[in-house]
Formats: structure tokens, sequence, C-alpha cells
DNA sequence: ATTCAGATTGCAACCGGTTGCAAAAATTGT
DNA sequence: ACAATTTTTGCAACCGGTTGCAATCTGAAT
């Protein structure tokens, strides 16, 4: 087994809270003794146990970080992101894949078990409630990429995705395109429905646009292919405000499967500007979210909560920004 | 603070003792105080506090997770798998991102604090060394994507990366091919120099081939671009075996802005296999790597050298096979 | 040399569990 | 009904740390 506070106490020739208090800062060790205890410390190989520490602080450091994303490599950035910042601010991330199988309540039980301090869940497609039953459990949480709400049940960090809808819709228009497609991602997810929302709203004020409508079954490559093929198969429109990059190359793929090509015959624009987005067999004109901030700010949040754990829930905004690429026509 | 095992006894009316027996497998106690305990659990919403338990059982069921691929999107789908076979053991991913920043030693010792059970190094471009160095911590360790050695210094689990150059070669020459390139991920990576070796041997025993041979700066899109259009600018080969199915889309995108296309131009042959590979617009012929079988093997002995610390090392190398796609020209 | 505040130290209790052991209770056999 | 087993139970010590408190030490001031 590992070596323990004891050990080193008494090759230290010293008590086992000088030991510990060596470790703790702030913790009052003159000198002399912390010499002693380093030097024993380092000829063991000791290094604390955080967990048990954990016990009488009441802190472990472990921060859940839930996803149900696996498949889209937006979130491959984002857990890049995540891990980095949270390691850089001394927090380990104890993740959960939350997939259709696992059951919730499950997840919730396990990251009790463990302590963690906080949670984070990052996903655009977890209903609200989700994060909200760590919140009931008095488990500080931020639900990153989440639904925004002026007055929100748990801290939410993201974007504003109806004004995403507006943004694009207003790109969409600015280049003169009459007859606009809405290719949304799955029906269910907030994110899809406040998008459509934004879109819908300023398209409604537009003059002689046709507007059409359709969704994909998920934020998925064959998901946007295959409503694309079927777009195509109908009369379609000029251009589609996809779900997000991953659906729009699959709307892409299929747009060139079909002989026709962007921006040429159909415009596309995505949402995300993940990295896959600026690959120049891609180049796809898109709507930044950006990521990096909200995750810093995620994880600054997160630790805000843990300080106060009620502190009042709050709802961190980030701004869109159309990202100008290849597959709308020129202004 | 969360509700705490005397709690429960004293509203069940039992000892403390009583109570953690309920929670342990095997542990002796009766249907009728079981009863109670569970009644009183319920009431006031315990549940059993893992860190604790772990001071004294000397198990975490924590696992550390350690990657420095945050960007390469097959590790996506290795990271999905790996939380999922590891959640369905009942065992927690302490997930950890090597950057470059971040000194390993650094994360040595982190994982020792948090006392996981073990660890599992998802990489094919970290050194043997770093992976031993957890081994000579005493900590079970499996390499996972990891060099083949038939005496490894610790468990590893892959694919024989020579035998897989071997096979691009074969492919490759079975089609015909007269002027073959190898376009290598970084050229430090072991996978890289394994895969090379597999190749260089097959070409070596054909006759009447030109093989030509450079690498790429990483397992990267942009690197396999960059490498490729710089292969373009002198006089190419016929058809490349690639690093991976990246760099192999990297590739493709050179291809195309140059003006060419595979595989009519050149033939590309990339390997992994991850999802992207099949999206219709890249349909990439790749050697498949079988990752589920990878992690779950790899959960699997890692668990195993939980059980038997002093396990003597072994590797266990899956098979790959060749998918055929349309980036070669046919047989 | 004496006094006193501030810094350092060790003791002992505690964090939330587990577990060996012996006593108590339940079960079995006769 | 009684002895011999087997099961169940609680006690108390322990896992590896932290921390309030009182005791001791230090150095500056008088």
């Amino acid at each position: 087994m590992a070596v323990t506070l004891k050990e080193v106490a008494e090759r230290a020739g010293v008590s086992r809270s000088a030991v510990s208090r060596t470790y703790t800062d702030g913790a009052s060790v003159s000198p002399k003794t912390r010499k002693k205890v380093e030097k024993a410390a380092k000829e063991l190989g000791y290094s604390p146990n955080a967990l048990a520490s954990s016990l009488t602080t009441g802190r472990t450091k472990l921060i859940g970080l839930i996803s149900n994303n696996f498949h889209n490599p937006l979130f491959l950035e984002v857990f890049d992101l995540f891990t980095r910042r949270l390691q850089e601010k001394g927090l380990r991330p104890l993740l959960v894949n939350l997939t259709d199988e696992t059951d919730p309540e499950n997840s919730l039980r396990m990251l009790k078990q463990y302590s963690v301090d906080g949670v984070i869940v990052a996903s655009s497609t977890l209903s609200p409630e989700f994060a909200k039953a760590f919140h009931d459990a008095k488990i500080p949480v931020v639900h990153s990429f989440g639904r925004f709400a002026s007055a929100p049940d748990v801290h939410v960090v993201g974007v504003d995705n109806v004004e995403c809808g507006r943004m694009a819709a207003r790109t969409l228009l600015a280049r003169g395109y009459k007859h606009i497609g809405f290719l949304g991602g799955p029906k269910g997810a907030t994110s899809t429905v406040d998008r459509r929302a934004g879109f819908m709203e300023v398209m409604g004020q537009a003059k002689g646009i046709k507007v059409k409508e359709s969704n994909a079954a998920a934020y998925s490559f064959e998901a946007g292919r295959t409503a694309m093929l079927k777009e195509l198969k109908g009369t379609h429109a000029e251009a589609y405000f996809c779900g997000d990059d991953v659906m729009s190359i699959g709307a892409l793929s299929a747009i060139n499967s079909s002989g026709l090509s962007a921006p040429k015959d159909i415009g596309i624009i995505g949402l995300n500007d993940m990295e896959m987005a600026k690959w120049e067999n891609i180049d796809l004109t898109t709507i930044r979210q950006p990521i990096k901030q909200i995750v810093d700010s995620s994880v600054e949040l997160v630790m805000a909560a843990l300080e106060d754990s009620n502190r009042h829930p709050e709802a961190r905004l980030f701004s869109c920004q159309v990202i100008e690429r290849g597959t709308l026509r020129p202004l």
C-alpha cells in the first residue's frame, strides 16, 4: 500500500499534525519542521491521499462531467477544453457518458456516492430537468450549452439559440435568397426549438420569402444527409440553415451526391464552427459558438457555485458570430 | 451535508455495522434488519460514501483514463466506448488530458493522490515509458493502442502495427500500383515506426516497385493535407498509405484542391476506419482497427490486473482488416 | 532578567465508513 | 428441554487524513 502520513511523521520525528499541516496551505508550520517533513516525504515517496482528506474537508475537487454527445466531433473539442480548464484549476473531471441505456437516476446516485463537488452537464440535447435533478440534490450544477432562460432553475452557460436563429435568418436574407429552408436538428431538443423560433421570427417579418421547414433525426452526419436527400427529392429551397455543422456536412454530402454543389445550387449555413468546418474540402459557412468561452465560464461558474452553494441561478450567454466561408453565395 | 451511516443507524435502531453490512454484499445481515435499514435509508435519502469506504477497502473503483488525443475524432469514439464499458463494469473514469504543457509527473502524482485503482493510457503516440511510470508506481496500467512487444513492460492492448503496414503494402501491390508512397504520421510515434517497418518489409520483397516516403507532422487533417500538398508539388506516387484516417482525409482534400481526384489520379488507403471514413463524401478505403474489442479487452485486462497486481505483463493483439471503399482502384 | 504576544506544536476527536472478534440470538439435532 | 451449531449483532479499532484547543516555544520589548 501507499505511504501514509503516519510513516512520514515517524520518519521525520514529528507529529502527524505537523505533516498534515505541511501539505495544507495557510497552516502554521515552522520552516524547520517543514524541511524535515519534506525530506522524509521525498525519501518515502509520499503523496497525500486526496480522498482521505476530502472526508474532513468536505471537498473532493472532483467534478462530474456529464454528456450524451459522444458522437458529435464538436464535443471532442469541448472535452478537450473542459479537461484542460478543470486541470488548470486543480479540479478532476469524473466523466459520465449518458447513453440511452443508462438511467439518469443512476448517474445521479453515482455522483453522489463519489461526493463530487459539482457537476457540469455538457449538452444541448438534455432537458433542463436533468440538470435540475442535481440542483435538487444540493449538488452545484451548471448546464453548459443549455437553454437560456432569464430566470433559470440552474446555472446555465451557453448561447442564445433564439438569437442564433435570427442571425442565420438575417444572413440568408441578406444574400438575397428567396426560398429558404430551416433544416433543424431533432425536434425535441431545446436548441432546435429555440433556433427555429428566432429563425421564423425574422422570416415572418420578411416580405416575399418562401420558407420551408424540416427536421433531422439527430445532430449527425447521417441524419443531415438523409434529411437533405429527402429535400432534394421534392422542390428544395435555395439555401438552408442546418441544425449544426455535422448535419451540414451530411447535407453537403447529399448535395454533392445529387450532382449539385454548394453554394452554386444550394446554400448552406451551419452552426458551431467546429474544427472540421474550416477543412478545405468542407469550407462551411457557419455560426460560431464561442466554445472556449463557454467552457471557461462554466468552470468558473461551477467553482463560484461551490463557494456559495445557494447562489442564485444565473444564465451566462455568449454571442455568436457568422463565419463566412464558402457554402453561401457572397453578399 | 449528506446523510451518513450513523444517522441511518439511529433511525433504524441498529448499530452502524448493521447499516454498513446492508450495503456490503456477502456480509451477514438478517432480512429483518436489512428491511429496517433500507426503510430508514430511503426515508433519509441515504447513499453510502464511496470515498470513505475506499479508505478501508482499498478500492476506489476509479480508473484513470489518460490520453493526449483530444484532436483525433477517432478518440471520441474511443472515449465513448471506454466510458460506457467502464460504467458497465461499475468503474469510474477519471479523465486526464495529457497536453504538451502538463507534465506527466504531475498526472502521475495526481492519480496517486486520488488513489485510482488502475490506469488506462489510451494513445498510440505516447511512449511505452510513460505507461511504465505507472507500473513502477505499482499502479496497474494498461496501454491501449500501445506498441506491441512480445515481452512488454506493461499490459498492452492494440494491433500489430507492423502487420498493418504489411497489410497496407500488400493491398496496394495487389491493385497493381507500381509507384507507391508511405505517408506516415509523426516520425517519433511508435505506431508510425512500426507501420513503416511492415510496409517497407513487403515493399522490399516486391519487384519493380518504386517506393517513396515522407511523414506528416501529426495525425491530423492539416498535417495530412500539408504533406500531400508537398507531394503533389514534386512527382507523386500513384497511391499512398496514409498514417491514419484523419490524415487521409487531409490528403484527399489536398488532392481535390489540386484538381485531381481519388482513386482516378491517386489512390489512398488510411488506417483506423473511424466513423467519418464511411461518410459518403469521403468513402475512404482503410484498414480497420477493432476499437471496440481493444477497448473491451483493455477494461477487462485492467480489471484482471487489479485482482492480481503482479500479473505478468501481457500483450493482446487484435487483427485488422482492409475495408474496401472508394479511394483505391479496384482489384 | 522578565513579561507578553504571536507562532508552532502535539493531543485527541473527528470525517464516514469497514471489519475482526466475541457475545447474543436463532436454528438445528436429539 | 438441552446442548451444539450457525447466524446475526454490536463493540471498538482502524483506514488516512484534518483541526480546535491548550501547551510550549520564540523573540521582541521592557
